[in-house]
DNA sequence: GCCGAACCGTAACGTACGGTACGGTTCTCC
DNA sequence: GGAGAACCGTACCGTACGTTACGGTTCGGC
């Protein structure tokens, strides 16, 4: 093997390599398509055969730059399930806005659009990477928040699993697919709240215990 | 210009042609990635002289791919508003069950792909072209079953835009998300039905109007 | 100050693939 | 049955890009 091992699967990459994988983040929500070696080692102004050094192959660059993203989004961390019908609220609309957030992120949708294109092939699991901590991820983080809920007896549900999908179904509708297709969609900060707090509001109305939500009321436009 | 014309935006492809585009998608399912000119040819026993001539490049042989595709699932064709309940929920739940079995068929999963790889370059409008005949062609059908369901008091909504868009997620959910990225996801047809009605007695729940849903129970299971 | 490792910049190589050219064959029309 | 168009199969060309190689430079350790 040589000096500098290739990084691993479970290495933090070093600060000159996270700038490298900032660098072809940036290149890629730029150009889009024109994501090659060249470039990259262009605009990270390092030489071609340092990446290679350092990721193997395009593969292991690309596998890389979506891991090194993955651990930058998943810093924000909340728990804590409460027990108060506001507190739920708040818990499902914070999460609900946050996702809403990543998914119309120009970073997000060049990467799901990098791994899409990459399922197509078999080579190299980066759908399942960004899966596993994208879709999932929330998944997983929001499930302590629905089962608190139906403890406290303000949920309703045989099986987290499908509330979640639900939920899920009801924050994204059509955006991420509109989006990944290159329909010019913005959210506004503010039509990310709104969104937010309607899907929240749906979800408590199918899902609310004995406690009704203030009012299902219809205001809010697309 | 040469004596065979290129294949408009308008034409109807021959026979022959239909034949190769029909190439293009199953290679496109089954291969993948591997979708070269010289491969189309070989599965379309046509040489590649013939398919430029016929199709200007591999854009324009796309973009006929995409149309052909879209033309194909256009088929369907169910509008008739009718005015009660029961007719009401049996139309969602169609549309609901139609969408399914869309988004998760092979070749809507390739098509998405090949479309989303597209749009990440800015060149031949895949993506646009498959959000028309796909999204934005579900809900211009869908709106006239909305807004008859609203003017016979079955539905309160105040846009139907956004009523559909909450439909299209209560449907869809992360199904084709997880599908693009590679997650292997079967639906059965049982599945696709439950899952149809499911979602069609949350969205009556949630837009119905003074008549109430039988029961909003939540038995499914994802 | 010297040595070697790490790294930068660039040139070079091999291949895959989009696109073109061309000879041979089939089909159509007269 | 002869001329010409359409088409098949294949060889060929040019380019883009992944990958490798190499000379020159910086930098830490002694």
């Amino acid at each position: 093997m040589a000096a500098t091992q290739i990084i691993a699967d479970t290495d933090e990459p070093t600060a000159r390599q996270q700038a490298v994988l900032d660098a072809v983040l940036s290149l890629m929500v730029e150009e889009g398509d024109q994501l090659t070696m060249t470039a990259v080692a262009r605009r990270a102004s390092c030489s071609k055969e340092t990446l290679y050094k350092w990721f193997g192959d395009r593969d292991g660059l690309l596998t890389a730059t979506v891991r090194w993203q993955a651990a930058r989004v998943r810093a924000g961390r909340y728990d804590r399930p409460t027990l108060d019908i506001a507190a739920l609220r708040d818990s499902l609309k914070g999460f609900a806005a946050t996702w809403l957030t990543v998914i119309s992120s120009p970073t997000s949708i060049a990467l799901n659009r990098l791994a899409i294109g990459h399922a197509a092939s078999r080579k190299s699991n980066l759908g399942g990477i960004v899966l596993a901590n994208g879709r999932f991820a929330i998944g997983e983080r929001l499930r302590p928040v629905l089962e608190a809920g139906r403890e406290a007896g303000l949920l309703t549900f045989a099986d987290s699993e499908t509330a979640f999908r639900t939920f899920f179904g009801l924050v994204g509708r059509d955006v991420q697919i509109r989006l990944l297709l290159g329909d010019t969609l913005t959210l506004s900060r503010d039509e990310i709240e709104r969104d937010a707090a309607r899907a929240t509001d749906q979800f408590l109305t199918l899902y609310g215990g004995a406690v009704s939500p203030p009012q299902p009321e219809e205001t809010t436009r697309s």
